[in-house]
DNA sequence: ATTTTAGTTTCATTATTTGAGACTAAATGA
DNA sequence: TCATTTAGTCTCAAATAATGAAACTAAAAT
């Protein structure tokens, strides 16, 4: 028995969510040839795996354009997915009510294959482009959400999430390499908190503390973000407590939900 | 050839989307006991079928309790499907525009498949819990949206989506009858838009208006949402320049996008 | 201790998927 | 205009994967 390459799980259905995937990378209507070209599959079988997906609603065919993007069918799935994801539903309330106590953006994640997803996002005072966010993955060695669920996890946890980073250099401010990274993150366990300084995008800083259930285990993180233009970081820090109440209640709420997996 | 029944697509990805919408149907995590009862499979097929969508991550296995949840992944290929869905993108700056303008419920609708699928949803006073109302479908004979919509369809059109609602009575305005319906949407073509008179739930009234391109097609439409306690016929009804001036601008942005069928 | 239930595995059979190649239609170019 | 390329579609024998009756295991209920 070999072990396989996620990305190249045997099986008709595994191929079928390769094809959504390639569809869905293109983050834009796409033609069958343009498919064709990223694909891993000769052009019969691709052909006949996106009319499939299509003729199922999983692709969204526009036949005017003769185009393929992702199908509505995957939103009605999606609503369900993201009613029973159990954190965001849990976390809801507390999400709302902090973000009726603060005008700055809030996120609220979860770790999923050593990225950060979002689950949620509010921003008080121009609403709210939510599914534009909520579903988007991003880094988790340079993000306030990545940081503050990566300092809490196990050492084995943390150095299999590690393994999986890419180190990028988006500023001047990332951390790029292991070691500075694991510095950091016992800061951040020592303090309880962590900050984004600039170092995925600059201009903009972040708070963000983790939210652990009972026995201490991570089940995702929130955080309060501005640019340095509006705030600083004495006032941004001022709302430490206010997000700290908020991972309580949450991580109070969660108690027993289990986080699946990293 | 034999005409197949849409559930009843052959090919083992139908079957594994069939499996996907069983899930998604239960609301909350199954056992997969469950999920043998609902389905049309039988236990060594669904259980492989199962344990596929699971090892791909288009469900998500709780160890813990052993039950199954519709999966992380679709929340990230619905991000992708819903930003490109193109009349959601285009419509979001006058939906944001008229959330700023208005304090009550907006909704942006389309329809699929004979019901009314919302795409966008703003409410100014709380926001905003958009996943959770992004993707849900509703009925399309009873709500102001989905009037609104069918009521500028070519009567082809009109009635095949006619032929398949329901016509179930929510409450004691709701309209039972095709024939009902149909003088009630002569009446919304004439006028120009739709209202909901507690036809869906009971205290709930609305304004809808379709969103038309250019040669007359429906793309969609949008309401404005609120209670018979908050507001009154008189209220609502001033909002309707805002409302026509929201469902032109994003018909006119929206000129050259083909709606992807009914 | 026995029975029931839920989940898992096996394997010969069956059905589906596969993809090289052929074909068509439409666009491009000479 | 007619040749040529390109994008999309179809065919069918061969290769592969899915199937499901039956058997098995583990754990709970009696």
């Amino acid at each position: 028995m070999t072990a396989e390459s996620p990305s190249q799980k045997g099986g008709t259905v595994g191929k079928a969510m390769e094809v959504l995937d390639c569809v869905a990378r293109f983050g834009t209507p796409v033609r069958f040839s343009q498919i064709l070209e990223v694909s891993r599959f000769p052009k019969p079988t691709l052909y006949r795996l996106v009319r499939t997906l299509a003729d199922l609603g999983m692709l969204d065919h526009d036949a005017d354009k003769d185009t393929y993007m992702p199908g509505r069918r995957l939103l009605k799935l999606a609503h369900v997915a993201w009613a029973q994801f159990s954190l965001a539903s849990i976390a809801r309330p507390h999400i709302d009510r902090l973000g009726q106590q603060v005008s700055e953006t809030i996120h609220l994640a979860q770790l999923d294959q050593g990225q950060v997803l979002y689950l949620d996002k509010r921003n008080a005072r121009d609403p709210v482009e939510m599914y534009s966010q909520a579903g988007k993955v991003g880094p988790t060695y340079c993000t306030g959400v990545g940081k503050a669920m990566l300092a809490f996890l196990t050492p084995e946890e943390q150095e299999r999430v590690i393994a999986l980073q890419s180190f990028h250099r988006f500023t001047p401010h990332t951390l790029v390499t292991p070691e500075a990274l694991r510095a950091r993150l016992e800061t951040i366990r020592t303090q309880g908190y962590a900050l984004d300084e600039e170092e995925h995008e600059t201009g903009i800083i972040c708070i963000a503390m983790p939210v652990l259930n009972g026995s201490g285990r991570v089940l995702g993180s929130v955080s309060i973000t501005d640019t340095v233009l509006r705030t600083t970081w004495a006032a941004l820090k001022e709302k430490l407590p206010l997000l700290r109440e908020t991972v309580e209640r949450i991580g109070h709420d969660a108690q027993d939900w289990h986080y699946p997996g990293i």
